[in-house]
DNA sequence: TCCCGGATAGAAAGCGCTTGCTACGGCTGT
DNA sequence: ACAGCCGTAGCAAGCGCTTTCTATCCGGGA
């Protein structure tokens, strides 16, 4: 049979209240006393049953985050970020206390799934929920989500938003961290403006998604500012967030408008594939057509050229979700912080032909 | 306060029993009661209450996903595939039943977080662990390895190793997917030698982890084999299995031997600081100078040009796992499968030149 | 008509831990 | 010398669910 607290106290000659008391640290225990039980523990190998902790407590030690894709970087990095913050194994805090098991959940971008998993982490009766990306815009789902939070909260979970938007209808969550996917889009478009082009294709992310939209809405607004109108449904290509997608979007965009100069890409990954499909038809970057990315992810700066995107503070977001998912960082004013983005300028950009 | 079995049962006009019974599904209930309690559970928005559960049935619906770094592809992927099929959520199973939270947990490459986890799964009686990525060789942390998922082992977790060798002390696991580092090291050296490469610099991984031994013996079995030997250490360097290290390593490389015709990379992510360094010091890929690296990530067919590599199937191979872990896959013969590695050969690498 | 077995439902005993409250010395203050 | 405290430890009552065992209701065979 396993160990357990009473055979822990029949070892140390001491009650199972002791013995627990000891484990949480959170009452006054005699130093030898202390000693004794800490010794028997480790004799007989002890591991504190979770269930029945948590059951007793009604708490529990999990933290889950909500990943959209565990085999992106873009949500790796976050992920990562946030998972050490909020410590989990050797956050450095002596011993017990804030020891968190913090987990993540790959939702896979489906709205069911991202339910699911909320649904079984409110089972477990989770510390905390740190959700990441960008959100489907169907109101339904929107609003199963926002109950979904809301019931959360209201059972003591902390609900942090991590590269998302705030919720439509306010303050079911501790605070939410949105990028600023608006400005950063239209600041790259500016940049390839000032540079001449004006023939801009834009290959965009999955339809529904607010990232998607944001990045899509701050490049038009960029275009109309330079008077560029009409053009917009032909000149974008929409798709998933993949590298394929981005390939097979770039040659579409480039049969419909062989004048194109420029390919803005939803991110990354997705001008990694543009690039592909450019050079595939026998075209340079940039000498023929510049392309820019999204998110600056690690990989960016080793394309070939280098890639001109948009940094997004990817990790410094997700170590602060973390912080706030554990109250170790008071949240911003009204629970919202809008986090910059910043235009990286590389070899990937360059003046179109004349 | 929140809603209880016994609220339900209320609603319902049943006794807690059948609402337990109704929502686990192994228990016949007549048609017109379920529905009555379904109806309840429904009204009231019923979440069962996850630790009550373990703590009473002895069982959870925890499976953890052990990686080293989580913003790493290479781990995002497998993870990725091993939580699908593990289900989570919406694994197309009707309703009940197979529903498991999948969840990963980041090492970050630290034997102690390793064990920590490990304790942390142990508590809350993880009904499987799944440990990806190559472990640390030192001895004292491999036993306390092996004695924790021993010990997991006969408290019912089903332990499966996906891209990790099989523990030295046998079957304390489920089953062990090792991936053939060595066979696959020692082709893509065989590569480079048939191209007329002699001078062939190595850019290792962290020295204490098995996947980096691995790797290096098969290439250094290649030299051997092609009567090169003396000039091993000199030809090697160490670093992390990170972009950065790969630059500085291979800086470092060119320095100690500037007539390195060849530079094989402990893996891919590391191969694209290698070239970023190749290039920066005013050579050309591959005419200078041919770059190789490990693991075929989606991004090093994009790189420029194309990356040489050696593709490990790491889709499949979390899918295998994550299947292993649910028992819906039988083990292989002896719990041990070997995955083989296969030659990826690209425009990175070419002869050297005369 | 009576009895028995199958199909359902309920009662109740925990699962292993936490925690409010009580108990018990030995000190201090008067 | 006695009352009152502080510092520790134990008692025991749950936490919300699962599951064994028992009770009940029905229909059918004898």
């Amino acid at each position: 049979m396993t160990v357990t607290l009473a055979d822990v106290a029949a070892r140390a000659r001491v009650s199972p209240a002791t013995v627990s008391r000891v484990l949480n640290g959170n009452y006054p225990v005699a130093a030898s006393t202390r000693e004794r039980v800490l010794r028997a523990v480790d004799d007989l190998d002890y591991v504190l049953n979770g269930p029945a902790s948590s059951l007793a407590a009604a708490t529990s030690d999990l933290v889950g985050i909500l990943v959209n894709d565990i085999a992106d970087p873009f949500f790796g990095i976050m992920a990562g970020a946030a998972q050490t913050e909020i410590g989990g194994p050797g956050d450095g805090s002596g011993r017990a206390g804030g020891e968190k098991l913090a987990v993540v959940c790959n939702t896979g971008g489906s709205p069911e799934r991202e339910l699911t998993y909320l649904t079984l982490l409110q089972r477990q009766r989770a510390a905390a929920v740190v959700l990441t990306g960008g959100a489907v815009e169907d109101p339904a789902h929107q609003a199963a989500v926002s109950a979904k939070l809301a019931k959360l909260a209201d059972a003591g979970t902390r609900v942090v938003l991590c590269g998302r938007p705030p919720l439509p209808d306010g303050e079911a969550v501790v605070a939410a961290l949105a990028f600023d996917n608006r400005g950063g889009g239209r600041r790259l478009t500016e940049h390839l403006l000032s540079l001449g082009h004006r023939r801009i294709g834009y290959v965009a992310g999955p339809l529904e998604r607010t990232t998607t939209r944001h990045r899509l809405e701050g490049h038009r607004e960029a275009m109309r500012a330079a008077g560029l109108v009409g053009d917009e449904e032909r000149l974008t290509v929409h798709g998933p967030y993949d590298r394929r997608s981005g390939y097979d979007a770039t040659l579409e965009l480039l049969r419909r408008e062989p004048e194109v100069t420029a390919v803005v890409a939803a991110n990354d990954t997705v001008a990694l594939g543009a690039s592909a499909a450019v050079r595939d038809r026998g075209l340079r970057i940039p000498e023929d057509i510049s392309v820019a990315g999204f998110d600056d992810l690690p990989f960016s700066v080793d394309a070939v050229p280098a890639l001109t995107t948009v940094r997004l503070p990817l990790f410094e977001a997700g170590a602060r979700a973390g912080r706030l998912a554990m109250g170790k960082e008071t949240p911003p004013p009204g629970g919202i912080a809008t986090i910059a983005a910043e235009l990286m300028v590389r070899g990937s950009t360059a003046p179109p032909r004349v």
